[in-house]
DNA sequence: TTGTAAGCGTTATCAC
DNA sequence: GTGATAACGCTTACAA
């Protein structure tokens, strides 16, 4: 029996590192370009390398080396506008810093995060993005079990023990309803989220602050739902039969909005005549010219970027022990969704020192 | 010296046999599910498996059983709501059936898309989807030389040695301009694509076709770019600027329409008063209820989902050795944005059998 | 500057 | 039903 070399399949550093009469490592060593190699000895593996049309295998490199240079976005869903560029922003960072990205779809599901989470652990995912489905740390305490890093977007979670990079959603929210007080405005409803979720408890709380701080009441105009169109429609159904009907109506997702402007056009009402419309998210770059909704715009492409940073520090060993909290600032557009309020008589309230 | 059992490190099957008093081979059965094993056995081994914390090193399954269980989306830029359905439709069958995406974007460059092909050779990833960048089969060529299937998407290459789902862009731009054509519409321009891009040559021809079956000349009238806003934009700019002016615009892509739109804007005209547009692709679905342009819509979660069904079946070898071209049915859609010809006096061009 | 030996964590193969 | 052994392709540690 002799050793039979089978040029069918894929060839091996072995077999580079003997068409160029060298040992494996040397091999290794070339492709990595790590330590000392002769141009000579170089050019010679290069030559078998080319020859043999060898690609190198990663899965391997892996194993041995500890690092799979991969990352995992995991967010709720891809096709929300919001999560599109942040996982354009997560992609192209990894990208230049040599990682590549998984991305997992959790649909809000806490078990489809979990499983999601245990099958990166599997594959040994380097670090993880983390908008989280839920309110609680379990996947975040998963993994710090497992030592993979993890940055959470978007939304906090308590207590805190992973970076975060996210936006100030109670002072955005506080600014998008002094857009209607200030247009005189003094029955407006908010359209909430999932309870339990930061982003939704923080713009609720912004809403109750800024209409607090005008002496305006919030009882029954308060209303919790999901992030979705249906959600955000049946919302809005639900306050616009209230008597004295809102004027203004917060929308505290996209999602939501939209939902709410079906419900506005069915009830016949237009925008901003008989009633105005603010909500958190921006349209699509590319559909921007035919907004008119007036929105709270969070810099999501940048909020992936960050995070990659972030992240990619805590796999050099670069980072500080104390877990950071990044906030990224909103910019507040105002469209043509605001108008003066239909019963304002003068007594339109001023802005705040 | 003895062994020494560090158990701040992450648990081996080793590991685990070890506390259940079996060999690592029993452990690797019971997580697979494969084999006979007793239900004493198995009650063993899945209590030291939790007590341990055990999670199974998939990089070290995959070097053995050469399957990744990864695919990988490789297309332009994500960000185009027609990409990102169909990532979602890749990532839901892919993960129904226990396979992992990669995503990756091309920004339309060859070499970008040459630099992730080669990668994710390395990763050993299982099959690729892709939507070329180029006209060349260049990366399928390599990704064959590698024993890599691949399902090419929306765009047709030449030679055909791939299998391929899409959509008839001849045929749909055709139903496209006869929308104009039966509204009385002669002088209708095309904002055309990348020359040598299937859908961008293929739209073309459809645009030709119908016009020179209605007799209409073409001359000037066609005009050739890129596939985004800009591009649109400024194609858009110098067929506006002809004398006499087009009265029907047709954008071969969203993002060509955009920029159209903006420059009739530009120009001060009316849609439809002054001029007609019609395109392909459509808004989001969650942006529908905004949609006013006529559309031709394409299936984009269906063509996902269709393409990885094929390809997992060149996986599982369970695919007829010549290659499938799948062409999924499009959807007209007219809205608002096309009215009659002003220029139509009476002679309107009725449909043909 | 290059090489030897060993092992990363799993599973294929064959044996009992 | 279960186990011993080797091997997947690469790189770390140590030598020369």
């Amino acid at each position: 029996m002799y050793n039979e070399i089978d040029y069918t399949l894929m060839a091996t550093v072995r077999d580079v590192a003997e068409r160029a009469g060298v040992s494996p490592i040397t091999v290794s060593r070339v492709i990595n370009n790590a330590g000392y190699i002769s141009g000579a000895t170089r050019a010679k593996v290069e030559a078998a390398i080319a020859e043999l049309g060898y690609v190198p295998n990663t899965l391997a490199r892996s194993l041995r080396s500890k690092r799979s240079h991969t990352l995992a976005f995991i967010t709720t869903d891809i096709t929300n506008p919001f999560f599109t560029s942040m996982a354009r922003g997560i992609e192209d960072a990894a990208s230049a810093a040599g990682y590549t990205v998984l991305f997992c779809n959790t649909d809000e599901s806490v078990e489809k995060e979990d499983r999601y989470v245990r099958l990166l652990l599997q594959k040994q995912t380097d670090g993880i993005l983390l908008v989280p489905a839920g309110s609680s740390p379990r996947s975040v305490d998963l993994l710090r079990s497992q030592d993979t890093p993890v940055v959470v977007l978007d939304r906090a979670i308590e207590p805190l023990k992973a970076d975060v990079v996210r936006c100030d959603s109670v002072r955005s929210s506080y600014d998008l309803i002094r857009v209607l007080l200030e247009r005189g405005h003094r029955r407006i409803a908010a359209l909430g989220g999932p309870v339990g979720i930061s982003t939704a408890d923080d713009r609720i709380a912004g809403y109750t602050h800024a209409m607090k701080e005008a002496g305006l009441p919030t009882r029954d105009l308060v209303i919790y739902g999901q992030f979705t169109e249906s959600s955000g429609f049946e919302m809005a159904q639900s306050v616009l039969a209230l008597s004295p009907r809102p004027t203004g109506l917060f929308a505290t997702n996209n999602f939501v909005a939209l939902g709410a402007i079906r419900a506005i056009e069915a009830h016949g009402l237009r925008i901003p005549q008989d009633v105005s419309v603010v909500a958190f998210d921006d349209v699509p770059p590319v559909l921007a010219q035919y907004a008119f909704l007036t929105v709270i715009a969070q810099p999501a492409y940048q909020m992936g970027q960050k995070a990659v940073e972030l992240l990619l520090q805590r796999l050099q060993d670069e980072a500080p022990p104390e877990y950071r909290q990044v906030i990224l600032p909103t910019h507040l557009i105002v469209r043509g969704s605001v108008g003066l309020a239909p019963d304002a008589r003068g007594s339109v309230v001023t802005a705040p020192k």
